[in-house]
DNA sequence: GGAAATCCTGACAACGTTGTCAAGGTATGT
DNA sequence: ACATACCTTGACAACGTTGTCAGGATTTCC
């Protein structure tokens, strides 16, 4: 495997500026460069023998130029590979569209968040729109950093799923014209458009499930509390237990939970304890996968029922196939950015709620009665 | 001219006398949108009582402004919620960089692809650089408009797992000044940076696992042949076969296959024949998992070894544990990022070609013994 | 046949920003 | 004291494009 060659950080030439403070995105990457001066309108009205305008307005396919000129102008660009700048033009025209729009999510690698970015490109390429993705990791300070720095690529729109802290400092974009909507996680100090899963509804479902098969010992594990998805899930977990007059038991009421591991060792503690639950509601992702590794390791995986909140690939193929809640992620990305293009469009400013259900996913884990 | 989507004069700056249009005839249909001016140099020049051009400084944190006269403008700035507009200063520097690169991947919401994103991000974000993803869906259709497109909004360069067609319109793209990079496939008719997964290597040491545990009847189940990679593989598994004078059964080598459900059916009729391979190594991660299926459904997953190429989440959850050649797509993405970088910092032309090592993940499918 | 309307084209300014240069002020050197 | 260097600031043009408007050519209409 000769010609393998590592790329460690790049040393060489970081001519490190002042960290930026303001967390404006600006070029550092100052070297000399002999960049191709790429082909201008002007180039190719030479080439064609017109005006600038003329180039201009057969670019925008806008009527009234001759036939013969269109076919000039035309060769002239394909002669020349001429791309419009489409910086300029936005600088120059009057609406100031940039179409591109702005996507903030939790991780673009991760399955649920990726799956959101998808139905935002559904829509964004219906409209011809370019989609700018990243990253948030749940970082308060990356979040402000980067919708500085999509405000100053004068994105459309954003779609975003804010993180747990305060979002006040977002009327002040979208009072300077930058609309957005916000999706699975509602903002904290802005009424803003928004779209959620049915979380409330999902868990009940899920835990009537389990009631109906006759579980009592009913054990719950949440994510992180300040964020409201996973406050909701609870407290519908327990309106439902209650409305059920069913008993709930401190020790197996776990929220807070951080990832795989923690859940695993959680759920693990659960089965060290000669009194049981017998059935397990992980209301996250990876904690459902977490629970599943330790039911695993318990033996215990045919025994002891499982739901989960958020479908994930290959859940059905597990031993036993995961009963899971499923969100429609690509639905809910979707509408976002439908909404968001609503919004670019009339440009007012509303706060709508859209609340896209949920539903029971029923696999075997989710059919085991209680011993 | 025909008032297509002309909304009249919208205010654009704030010392604009309001046109009022009593005397029109033709009522204005829905409202035209007020986009709010957002503030601009100028009205900060003014608030602060500079010119623009020292706005200008104090915001590129130029040496050189008097303190006094900084704080001014920062708090004219702050009071006024002033964006930079990258758009326009891209315009007029002279590196015309627009912080802003293009990244074309199979799907957004696949994992692999969403992991080079990722890759792609680290080290976009480490350069202050925003990143514009699109999914291209193997259609090089929607390949060459997204170039233009991207090229149009004249991203600084392009990362991009090229689709199976010719490449060779690309060459113009880049010498009007779009560096590329590919990533995991060679691109066709262009001489261009690229970094790939090991793919032979790989292989190899899949197939010989198999052949050290004992394994002769070996069955390659592989995708699109159109694909490079798939064909690398293919070749691979062909040449370590006969390195180890193993017999091929033509009957159990089927590439083309498309997707879960194709391979299923695939890997279905192989348990259908009394004669039967031992072994099944999967080429691409959906084959994979419709090989578990197969397996699963005829009760052989205890028998049948089975090792796939490319890794996916839960693989070693499933019943048994499926072994895999593990690509490192996160690493492919920071590697083709590097590259672009040195690429649009240099101005080089260049066809490096970088191969990331894949390495055996050994879990229990792929320690199954032949009977 | 002449006036008016229509069509097509191009000159020019402007979008928000930065590169260049020059003006004025202050500090330095002799 | 005078010349010179430096420092800070601002005026202006320009980046590539489009909105506006005006001018010339052509057609239409009576």
């Amino acid at each position: 495997m000769g010609g393998v060659k590592d790329f460690g950080m790049d040393v060489t030439s970081r001519d490190d500026t002042v960290i930026d403070l303001e967390g404006d995105l600006e070029p550092k990457i100052a070297a000399p460069r002999a960049i191709p001066a790429r082909p201008t309108m002007k180039d190719v009205a030479a080439r064609a023998g017109v005006s600038l305008k003329t180039v201009s307005r057969v670019v925008n396919h806008e009527v009234g130029v001759s036939p013969e000129l269109v076919t000039k102008v035309e060769s002239a660009a394909a002669e020349l590979d001429y791309r419009p700048d489409l910086t300029a033009s936005n600088l120059r025209r009057s609406d100031r569209r940039t179409s591109t729009i702005g996507l903030m999510i939790e991780d673009v690698a991760n399955e649920f968040s990726s799956a959101v970015h998808a139905g935002v490109e559904d829509v964004a390429r219906l409209h011809q729109v370019a989609v700018l993705g990243a990253s948030v990791h749940e970082d308060p300070q990356r979040e402000s950093d980067l919708v500085r720095a999509l405000s100053s690529r004068r994105v459309d729109g954003l779609v975003l799923t804010p993180t747990a802290g305060d979002h006040t400092y977002l009327e002040r974009e979208r009072h300077n014209g930058l609309p957005m909507v916000f999706v699975d996680r509602l903002p904290h100090g802005i009424d803003a458009d928004c779209v959620l899963t049915d979380n409330a509804e999902g868990t009940r479902l899920a835990i009537e499930h389990l009631i109906a098969l006759g579980h009592q010992r009913i054990a719950f594990m949440g994510g992180l509390s300040i964020l409201d998805t996973a406050t909701q899930r609870y407290q519908s977990f327990i309106d439902t237990m209650q409305q059920h007059h069913l008993p709930i038991n401190p020790e197996w009421v776990v929220r807070n939970i951080k990832g795989t591991d923690d859940a695993e060792k959680v759920a693990s503690g659960f089965f060290a304890e000669s009194f049981q639950p017998t059935a397990i509601f992980a209301a996250q992702n990876m904690l459902t996968m977490g629970v599943v590794r330790a039911l695993k390791s318990a033996g215990l995986q045919h025994h002891v029922a499982l739901i989960g909140f958020d479908d994930f690939a290959l859940a059905d193929l597990l031993d036993p196939p995961v009963a899971v809640v499923a969100q429609d992620p690509r639905r809910m990305g979707q509408i976002a950015a439908e909404l968001l293009f609503e919004r670019i469009r009339d440009g007012k400013i509303s706060a709508e709620l859209h609340i896209v259900p949920s539903r029971l996913v029923i696999r075997q884990s989710g059919e085991i009665r209680p011993v």
